[in-house]
DNA sequence: CGGTTGTTGAGAATCGGTTATCAATCGGAC
DNA sequence: GTCCGATTGATAACCGATTCTCAACAACCG
């Protein structure tokens, strides 16, 4: 037996999903807190790492700031960090032309492009 | 008196100036370390910390790694990050057409480019 | 239901990065 | 050369993020 199916696996799960916007640890814990309550962060990693080695769920890296999550299989897009309340948002499509930026003998996997400014709220 | 002519800083910006990509305070403080023999690293985040502040110096941030530095002033570009040995390198360009993705209401302020892959010597 | 075993929660421990501490030292004005 | 205050280096402390520990608990099979 391997693998079960707890409440709190599936508050995680359910969490990130409603997300419209990646998930730090932390903002996990509170949105999935509500599903489940008594939830603990360490539960929180255990499940986010288990959701990415499983492949459902995709982590996404901004600099300075703690890892997000979000569903894995959403179609290619970026992300907006916003310098005032640090929230990161996603944001549609993708400039391309990336390929002939990379250095010649360079292997290029992938691309992250990441907008820094304020949201909606912060800006106004 | 403030703002004193040493040896170390001398070093330090002198190496980051060599430097054809932007050094981590580590990295800062191996090829420093050649020029002034004995240095710290307590000294390199000290130096850093005032060249950003000065103006003479621009950090670059990499999602899952320490900050780097690099001399402030160059025309925009982006940057290459190594998944083999951890380096990061410049990149000419940019794709442009950034604006466009800024959802309404944002306020667009920066952005940064990271391709990830591998570099030259990883790649052979 | 009852046992087996994966899972959980709280907190301690750890990690890499960065900053603070403090006595020894050095820069540079005089 | 002297002197005073800025600077340095070694190391401890700190920080936020993440992982580990371990006893209590709950999911699932029979």
């Amino acid at each position: 037996m391997s693998e079960r199916q707890t409440q709190q696996r599936q508050a995680i799960r359910e969490a990130v999903r409603r997300a419209d916007r990646p998930l730090s640890p932390q903002e996990i814990l509170d949105a999935a807190g509500t599903l489940a309550p008594g939830l603990g962060l360490a539960t929180v990693y255990r499940a986010v790492k288990i959701g990415v080695t499983e492949g459902w769920l995709a982590a996404v890296e901004v600099p300075g700031s703690a890892t997000r999550y979000e569903p894995a299989g959403k179609h290619h897009h970026h992300h907006f960090a916003c310098r005032g309340c640090g929230s990161v948002y996603e944001v549609e499509g993708c400039p391309g032309n990336i390929t002939p930026l990379t250095p010649a003998g360079f292997k290029l996997e992938d691309h992250e492009l990441v907008l820094f400014g304020l949201c909606r709220s912060c800006n106004a």
